[in-house]
DNA sequence: CTTATTTGCGATAAAATTATCGGAAATAGG
DNA sequence: CCTATTTCCGATAATTTTATCGCAAATAAG
């Protein structure tokens, strides 16, 4: 469904959410220990969401990666996922046409709006505070 | 969503579809041709849905591609998906731990299940018959 | 100003996916 | 049998995605 990039990109977001909930700036080799996802992988990934002002960093000592708590309810995730895998998954055609409308229909069109739309409208309306609770809560795990 | 592999194994499949309903035999050039995809990278994929048995081809002349009209009914679109891309869409996880379900979920994970269980639904509900029949009547297309 | 720390960034490498090529195996027809 | 045709199959190549490495840039603290 999403890439690994976007994978590892939403769970670290959801990481350092928790913890900039909490008051703490975060570095990478934290983040990537608490996601288990590769090191620099991820520094790109998450570098690409501070250039997209999904997530802000500082460098140096006493550095890392923080959420503004107050934006965390307006950061949906399809924000998220937009910025690293693009918008294929809600746009694009199920069988790869280049253009594929109800008009001129490939024969899974009519079968995929429905979900197509589904998952569009979850990713819009899930926040990224819900899901840093849901982990704050220990309702919810990040790694496996 | 799919593969490339996948969207071209399921576009191609149609296309044969709807030439055995009219009892002809399709080749490979045929199919590429209608379908818009490479043509040895699609001989595999066919050739692989042929150990699966959701297809059956003959070698040598007047050889080529062929499905029993009386099979289409009952192959659906999942078995395709199934043989090329494996069930990941349907049983991974959509942030990829290596398990996730209802007692350990990830943070995504009961957004997603809804979504997966309609798509899986719509996969296992979609007959071959049903698509070969919307490119026959104009109703859909394979190629744009 | 110097040092230690941490992100940013370009180059590179590894792995997976997509795609091509050449020839072997099968088969229909003369 | 011989030839033409067509799928099958292994090797290889190209592209994309995933991942690593080394160093530059920034910054906090002494």
């Amino acid at each position: 469904m999403f890439s690994k990039a976007c994978e590892y990109g939403i769970k670290a977001m959801i990481y350092v959410a928790t913890q900039s909930l909490k008051g703490d700036r975060v570095k990478i080799g934290d983040i990537v220990e608490k996601v288990g996802s590769p090191e620099a992988f991820t520094a790109k990934i998450l570098s690409d969401l501070v250039k997209n002002g999904l997530i802000e960093s500082l460098k140096g000592p006493y550095g890392g990666f923080a959420i503004q708590p107050a934006k965390m309810e307006s950061i949906k995730v399809i924000q998220i996922v937009s910025v690293i895998d693009g918008d294929s998954i809600f746009r694009g055609c199920g069988l790869g046409l280049a253009e594929c409308n109800a008009l001129e229909p490939c024969p899974m069109h009519s079968k995929f709006v429905k979900i197509r739309s589904e998952l569009k409208k979850a990713l819009e309306t899930t926040s990224l505070l819900e899901l840093a609770n849901g982990i704050k809560t220990g309702k919810t795990i990040l790694i496996r």
